[in-house]
DNA sequence: ATCTATTTATGACCCAGGTCAGTTTTTCTG
DNA sequence: CAGAAAAACTGACCTGGGTCATAAATAGAT
């Protein structure tokens, strides 16, 4: 299936590419798949949950072969990175825009946290551990991506480190550093839900909320 | 094989069980799969890295079938778990017995989590990378004794910062919070290991020590 | 010693992830 | 508009992890 037959014709002396709309048959196909992929994908993954969920069946739901999904993920983990990774990065947008500008640094902290859990803990079964684990491991291309993504939210941690800084709150703050530990402590905690410690949004943002107030201390002006 | 023919021939009137050498048949052979099973995992592993190391090839050299693993073990992930399980536990015992007592916390810290990045480093072809990622979602028996190792790290993480209460290096810390965010910052150079960004021991060390020393301001004699 | 119950071991089998030689689609060139 | 080159797609196939009905070994009872 998958009848497309798209039109092509273009005048001949003209270049194949209108400049408008279309940017080329091949890429506007590519897109198309792989958006087809990563709907498919999420809608077999958080009904099935990961370990139940086949590729063949992704593929089916996508309407192609089962080879083609290899071509935009190195293997079923880079698919569930594919699907996760805008997930994620709304989440942290919204997080980062819902920040109370003049909350103390340990609440507006503890606030992007919370709201990276609760995405976890949304999850169908199991996604979230399938995730953590494909981030430690999957070489392919889309685990990059994700890694961009912590990339970006160190840095913006550390932002809100360096803003604290400057009203005031903080003192001597080393902002990249402090927020490596920061995200630190949000790793463990995410860590111990994964292992059945916590199993509440709540829970967890107590938790790491006491690590990181205890964090903050070293930069308190005394 | 294993011709055991173990001589039983107790005396009717008494217990089955010899007190002194004997512990019933059936235990000891069991005990017996369980170190041949290791061993040959860990040969196996080692020589051939995780991902091409093939259950076959395991069960082959332990000298039983393929199901028998999966007795020992609830999964090929599990398997590690149990053949890592003594060596971590090895390293962690060695680099606490190795503690200069007289040195500054951080260094205290900075020398256990280096000791441990070493046994992670001197693996081959990612079987740390294999490990981290069984430790975050294997659910087999293997999983719960490795978990065990974690806490009991760090409750000897939090005996270091009591002692240096006590003796004054630090103040006002409460030793289980601190462990955590220590642990954590293990973990996260740890983890930024597996992802490529750092390479040598000598490398983690330093980062881990700078992490460490940042949060140990917090509680600094003023 | 013999018989039954229970635990442990086995390996043929199933199934899903991942590959790749061959095919189709798109682009580029004359 | 060919016709060739390159890129994308396909699905039969292979591999290896994990299962489970069956068999062997052990313990307990008589």
């Amino acid at each position: 299936m998958t009848k497309v037959t798209k039109k092509k014709a273009v005048k001949k002396g003209e270049r194949a590419r209108t400049p408008v709309s279309e940017a080329g048959t091949r890429e506007r196909n590519k897109l198309d798949k792989r958006e087809r992929i990563a709907t498919a994908a999420w809608e077999v993954f958080s009904r099935e949950g990961f370990e139940a969920s086949s590729t063949n069946a992704i593929a089916e739901r996508a309407g192609v072969a089962k080879g083609t999904l290899f071509l935009y993920a190195a293997d079923k983990d880079d698919l569930l990175l594919l699907v996760m990774h805008d997930r994620l990065a709304r989440a942290t947008d919204d997080a980062f825009a819902t920040i109370a500008a003049k909350s103390p640094i340990d609440e507006q902290v503890a606030h992007v946290f919370a709201a990276l859990y609760e995405l976890y803990v949304s999850q169908p079964r199991g996604l979230g551990t399938a995730f953590v684990r494909a981030v430690a491991t999957s070489r392919g291309p889309n685990a990059d991506r994700v890694q961009a993504l912590t990339q970006a939210l160190l840095s913006r941690l550390s932002a809100l480190v360096r803003d604290a800084c400057e009203r005031g709150e903080l003192v001597d703050a080393p902002p990249m550093p402090a927020a490596y530990n920061l995200f630190a402590a949000y790793f463990m905690v995410l860590f111990g839900w994964l292992a059945g410690t916590s199993n509440s949004v709540a829970e967890m943002r107590a938790s790491v909320h006491g690590l990181v107030a205890l964090q903050l201390r070293a930069f308190r002006p005394r």
